[in-house]
DNA sequence: ATCGCCTAACTGGTCTTACCAGATTGGTAG
DNA sequence: CTACCAATCTGGTAAGACCAGTTAGGCGAT
């Protein structure tokens, strides 16, 4: 049923995880060289770099150069360099996705919140804090938020103490990055974002799982609005040459 | 703050997205060549072909052989091959993992599936029961069920009519792949499994959100509880050779 | 025998060239 | 206008080479 194509690239990331899976590597341990595995599986080293470049973009393994190849823990270190482009995938500057993402991020982070209510330990307050303070800066700046948006809901997530969740939401919350760009744009908005933001480590200091919730709700679902009366003017932006 | 490395691949990457962004591609869109592509970018053809491996692995491209690339829409036809991976990743079958994928899939699946409760359509209701017929003839056969489990579980979230749900859920779902193997194994779990399959379904059919949460959490809250107590007898499982 | 350094082998990153076979396309013959 | 055929283009795969850091083994000095 599945696994129905079968290019020598993805056998090769298949052989690579059972290699792993196999010989019981850990997180840090060093995979064989390139050369080595191209040799086991019997493909060009090309087919293997393409694997290899599919499990870096899925942060399993780490590709140091002139040293190795090593395993990683996926679950940790979910640092957003490749996996931006994950998420910003060919989406649409559409009603329909905007309201789906608006929703499904409603519906998982209430839920991440209000875990984190129950469950923050005072260095994620500590954290929650700093990246307030950065917030601020910025702000004031009048510098673009959009990363810094991301990285502070993800902080959020982060103190539920569930490493899966962050995961998972990870690639959610990157998925608006396009329309976060100039949705940040507005300096009221800007403004209106940090006491939000400010509210959110209130409520969660406070362990105020009914205000967290509620205000989680308001947030993405305003900004969602904000989103939605932006696109119906800028509609189009002028960007196309050849 | 992001994007801090800076490999030929990565960047083929961002250029081939930001290529598809400013020629607003759309699905089924085709691409220039690799060739072309390459020539571009400035950069080797396996360069290219290492960035559209990833691109392919996050299923924002389709590459048909002696034709081309073409874009499609990472939100629709979510198919289990490469992606399987990206699941089953180095996770290991430890307490802290398995806890934290239960609690995610108990959170983001109610919600889920009271979406589905309030919006199913005839058709998804009845794609469910096409799929609880195949499921009990697999369990009569005593096969694996854990493709068809996961195959159940996003049909009821697709049942949700939102596209980014499933897309974000999937990987969650598959996170478990490699415990779901060994859990299936029990015929007693099979029959059970079915029997818990059905009434998510009557529950969906009768659009009944206080059930079906309610049975959602039991079903992955059982379900966990089986898989530790598998891990906690069959501890280490011996296939290592070299 | 131990320590330290130096070199040689190894590694990932990138590039070049090449061939295959199916898909595509253009033009030509009917 | 249609049907067909060949040149061209495409992705898939292979083999070989060079670069510049990394690593490790061995040799020499102490």
């Amino acid at each position: 049923m599945l696994a129905t194509v079968s290019t020598e690239t993805s056998d090769a990331v298949r052989k690579t995880l059972e290699f792993v899976r196999h010989h019981r590597l850990a997180k840090g341990d060093r995979l064989p060289s390139e050369r080595d595995l191209s040799e086991r599986f019997g493909v060009t080293r090309g087919s293997v770099r393409e694997a290899l470049a599919v499990l870096d973009a899925m942060r399993l393994t780490e590709r140091k150069p002139k040293s190795g190849i090593y395993l990683r823990n996926a679950l940790e270190d979910s640092g957003l360099d490749v996996l931006v482009l994950q998420a910003d995938l060919g989406l649409p500057f559409d009603a329909q996705v905007t309201g789906d993402v608006t929703e499904a991020r409603i519906l998982c982070e209430e839920q991440a919140f209000r875990l984190a209510c129950q469950r923050r330990t005072d260095a994620d307050l500590a954290k929650l804090h700093q990246l307030l303070d950065t917030y601020a800066v910025l702000v004031a700046n009048g510098s673009n938020l959009a990363d810094e948006d991301v990285a502070f809901h993800l902080a959020v997530v982060a103190a539920s103490q569930n490493r899966v969740l962050v995961r998972t939401l990870t690639p959610l919350m990157l998925m608006s990055t396009g329309w976060r760009r100039r949705y940040f744009g507005s300096a009221e908005i800007r403004q209106r974002s940090l006491i939000d933001h400010r509210a959110f480590v209130a409520a969660i200091a406070a362990r105020d799982e009914a205000t967290a919730t509620m205000l989680v709700h308001r947030h993405v679902q305003t900004a969602a609005e904000d989103v939605r009366a932006l696109a119906e003017q800028g509609a189009t932006d002028p960007d196309i040459k050849d």
